[in-house]
Order: structure tokens, then sequence, then C-alpha cells
DNA sequence: TATCGAGTGAACAGAGCTGTACAATGAACG
DNA sequence: CGTTCATTGTACAGCTCTGTTCACTCGATA
């Protein structure tokens, strides 16, 4: 029973593609169940059989997608000492597959409060991800607790810049160019974080 | 007939006034003309009486919200001379307003994309008016041609800043106190505007 | 008092979506 | 060859919303 079960996770597949497309045109606010079925060429109820609900459709697209179109890899981030040419490394490679998708990702990023907490949650996770490498050693691991005020600062603009919506205000709406949204994210994220590694803590350094 | 032209605006102010309700509260996206009806405690052709169509509705819930819950005025800030002491100023006023009004406003915003063109434009006309107040002096005012770098970098962090989603990022989803967010967004403009008014181009002074 | 008209209530046809049901098809499998 | 089962086509009942029509009420107005 190899080749059925082939042939299952094709429909699967197909599926799955189908509402990679739509959340990325039309976005996921208008990409009904009916309309997945359509755009892969299937009938609603088989839509039915393979996605319990909503949820587990948008988990499986969004894991599909997330392979096909990975990240950025901030593994090297932390090891560049200084923190402006880290960030001007971590903002070039980052900004730069924003820029790649950005017609892809504005839909998925505006109906950001019409998909399942879960995958809100996801995005968010990989923002903080991103963020927490481009200032390792440059803030307490435990920005949270309030005593290191530069920290949080610091940590709180590096969230903010990382995010996607941040980019497409820089670059779509205010009409920056690649080059000049790096070098205003590199001098936003150093005019906090000022220079060099932070010295009132025992930073885990890479 | 003027008790019968009191009336008819009263049942107008009714229908505005509800659909102000839900815009701030479920958002435009899900405030369908039934919705509003309902809210408004009128029948759904007393509503197609009033508003041809929901642009007329939008515009005039949003005439309505804005002459109630007016922002800070932006006339002063430009007489201040120091980047830094006009920042402060107005972002500890605009970022104020945001915070007495963050509950009303996150539904707009969030749900811009579904809402009529005009509506968008009006919202990006008052923030860019707001940012031009902010850095009048510290940019040549057509910093659009490209010969003035800075100028162009200071014109989109200024406008960024100014944002209603930038504060939201800062605030609610980072978690800074109101305080620290002005501080930052202080930090971050005069970063990319360096201090005192610049000096190649006979800038438009207060 | 008679008229005007804003607002009502009910109804219509149409659209799109949901979740479920049932019988039929057709290809893979043993 | 016959069974299994993913998939199909069709259908149902239900929901919300839209835009329009009609007769009607009732208060303000001249």
């Amino acid at each position: 029973m190899r080749r059925r079960a082939e042939q299952v996770d094709e429909t699967r597949q197909r599926i799955t593609e189908a509402a990679v497309r739509l959340h990325t045109t039309v976005g996921p606010a208008h990409s009904s169940i009916a309309a997945v079925a359509e755009e892969a060429g299937v009938t609603r109820l088989t839509v039915y059989r393979h996605f319990a609900d909503l949820d587990a459709l948008f988990a499986a697209c969004r894991a599909h997608w997330s392979a096909q179109n990975p990240r950025p890899d901030a593994g090297a981030w932390p090891a560049i000492p200084r923190l402006e040419e880290r960030a001007r490394r971590a903002f070039g490679e980052l900004y730069g597959w924003y820029r790649d998708h950005a017609d892809e990702l504005y839909p998925i990023n505006r109906d950001a409060a019409a998909m399942p907490l879960s995958a809100q949650r996801a995005t968010e996770t990989g923002n903080r991800m991103l963020a927490d490498a481009l200032i390792t050693g440059h803030a307490s691991a435990d920005a949270d607790t309030g005593t290191d005020r530069e920290g949080r600062l610091l940590r709180a603009v590096a969230r903010h810049l990382v995010d996607f919506l941040t980019w497409r205000s820089l670059v779509i709406q205010q009409g920056l160019t690649d080059r000049e949204a790096v070098d205003v994210a590199v001098r936003l994220l150093t005019a906090v974080g000022q220079d060099g590694p932070r010295r009132d803590e025992s930073g885990p350094g890479s």
C-alpha cells in the first residue's frame, strides 16, 4: 500500500499548496475553505477530510512555506562582537529576505489578527529569537526583571526593528531604499545599544 | 420645519455613533450595515437612506470621532529649536494620546486594509503632517528629490515613529512603559537627525 | 385638519459560507 | 477478481449579509 499512500499525500500537498497560494495573495482573511478547495481543484469534502479545522490547515500551510523559504540563519550573528557590525549583517540578511518575500509576507502580516493564536505565537517567537541573537551579550539575558533598563530598551528596539511591518513601514510606506533601510536600522539599534558589550553583567557571550 | 430637521439629524447622529462604537470595538472589518443598524436601534433601511455607501458612513464616522478626540496640536512643535527637546514634547503628547485611545485606535488600525482608500489616505496625511512638524528645519522641505539623503532618512524615521502601530509595537507588544517609549522615540529620532538645524539648506525655520 | 416624509416591519431574491449526509466512481491493493 | 477507501457529485439545512420593494405608522408642519 505504498503507491496508495503517496497519492493521498499528493492530495494533501495540493491542498496545502493551494492554501499557501491564497494566503500569500488574497490573504488568510479571504481564504475560505471553499476557496482553498477550488484553488486546489478538489472538493470541499476532501479538504474537511484532511484538515480537522482551519487551525490545522493554517499550521500545515505555515510549515510548508517556512520549509521552502527559510529565514536567514541567525546562528552566526552572536559571534560578531561589535553591535554595529552585527546589526549590519543581521539587518542586511533579514531585510533582504523581507524584500524578496515582501508580496507574500504582506497579506499574512496584514491579516495576522484573523489567524489562529498558535500562528501568531509562532511568528512572535521567531522574531524574538532573531532579536535575541541580535543583542546577545549586549543586554542581560533577564532583561525582563527591570534592573537592566538599558537592556530592556535595547531588546524592545531590536524586537521592533526585526518585525516585518517595521521593514515595510520604512521601505514600502516611507520609500527608503533597501540600503537606506539597513543603514537606518543599524543606526537606530546602536543609538540605544551604544557600543561594546555591557559591563554590568556577566552576559552569556557567544 | 426646524424640529423636523433636528430629529432627522438626531437619527443620523445615532447611526454615526453606533458605527463609531463598532469600529472602535469589533473593528471596521466586522461592522456590517446590519450590525450598525442594530447597534443604533434602527432599521437597515434607515441606514441606507442616510448613507449612500459604506464609504460615506466611514467618512462620517471618522469625522465624528476625530472631532470628539482631537489629536495633539503640532502647531507649537516647530518653534522648539533643539530637535531633542522638540521630539520629547511631540512624542510625549502624541504617545500620551495614543495611550489614552489605545483600545479604540487598535481595531481601526488593525482593519485599515479593509477600509476605503479615502480613510487610509486621511490617516496617512495626518501622520505626515505630524512628522513634518517634527522635523521642520532639520530636513530640507523637498526631501523627496534625493539630494538630501540625511533629510530623507530623518523624515522616514519621523513618519515611522509617529505611526500608531509603532507606538503599539513598543508599548503593547514589547512592553515598554509610556516614559520609556518616549525616551526611545526621542533617542531614535535624534540618532538619525543628529542635533541642531542642518546647514546645507536654507530651511524654512519657524 | 390634511399633507409630507422619516422611520418601521415584513418580505423578497441573491450571494457566499459552513458542516454534514449519501450514493457513486475508480484506482490501488491483496 | 473482488475489496478497500480516497475522492467525487449532489444535496441539504443553516447562517449572515446585501440591496430593493411595499404598505404602513405617526409626528411635524403648513
